[in-house]
DNA sequence: AACAACCTCAACCGCATCAGA
DNA sequence: GTCTGATGCGGTTGAGGTTGT
């Protein structure tokens, strides 16, 4: 149940945007908003699969990408949401204004997963323990995965916060700072 | 200078889920 | 309730860059 059925996917033009394809995406997003995105790909006239215009638009095109060194406190959170959530990035990322899903997960595969594993080997403790079970069935942390979440055991057992309140994305431009500092602070045994 | 090993990150793939007909 | 196309997600790959020998 691809996106990409005609033409065939090996006509699809692959690998690197160009800026030129850059440019026509933008444009047609301009006009038509960010969906249907077969049919942004044949508006703007790109041999490239909706999926492919997708993950370009959320990855690299969409306003307000913050692009650059991830931050020492943007790493301390990230550590702590997946201490909390897995790698559940999609998730992660909307706990990191300005960063994407692919670039948390990036920044994990290449920086993060190491220093846990080593701060793992130094405690004796592994971070998959208790958190696989989270993966697909949770995938989408709606309800039933906060409810998972709070029984899954991932979270440091002394940490006392509402799981609904955590989720909670209403009035999130007021709230993203205060959030931030809230989490910091319950999960002061974190390290 | 040349090569190998390692690292980074954009992009692809397969699958699950959602939403509308 | 079922089917089908669209969307979203996490895992993985591979090209290009960097560092070490």
């Amino acid at each position: 149940m691809e996106d990409n059925v005609l033409p065939n996917r090996s006509e699809f033009n692959k690998g690197p945007w160009t800026a030129e394809e850059d440019r026509k995406l933008a444009e047609v997003i301009a006009v038509h908003g960010a969906r249907r995105w077969k049919t942004i790909a044949n508006i703007a006239g790109l041999n490239r699969c909706g999926k492919s215009c997708r993950l370009r638009w959320m990855n690299y095109l969409r306003p307000n990408i913050k692009r650059g060194n991830i931050t020492d406190q943007e790493e301390d959170l990230i550590l702590r949401l997946h201490k909390l959530l897995g790698n559940r990035w999609s998730l992660i990322a909307g706990r990191l204004p300005g960063r994407t899903d692919n670039e948390i997960k990036n920044y994990w595969n290449s920086h993060l997963s190491k220093k846990v594993n080593q701060n793992e080997k130094q405690s004796g403790v592994s971070a998959r323990q208790g958190c696989k079970a989270q993966k697909r069935s949770v995938k989408n942390a709606k309800e039933p995965a906060r409810e998972e979440i709070t029984s899954a055991g991932c979270e440091d057992s002394n940490t006392d916060f509402n799981v609904d309140e955590f989720f909670d994305f209403s009035n999130e431009d007021t709230r993203n700072l205060e959030w931030v500092r809230r989490f910091l602070e319950v999960d002061e045994g974190f390290n």
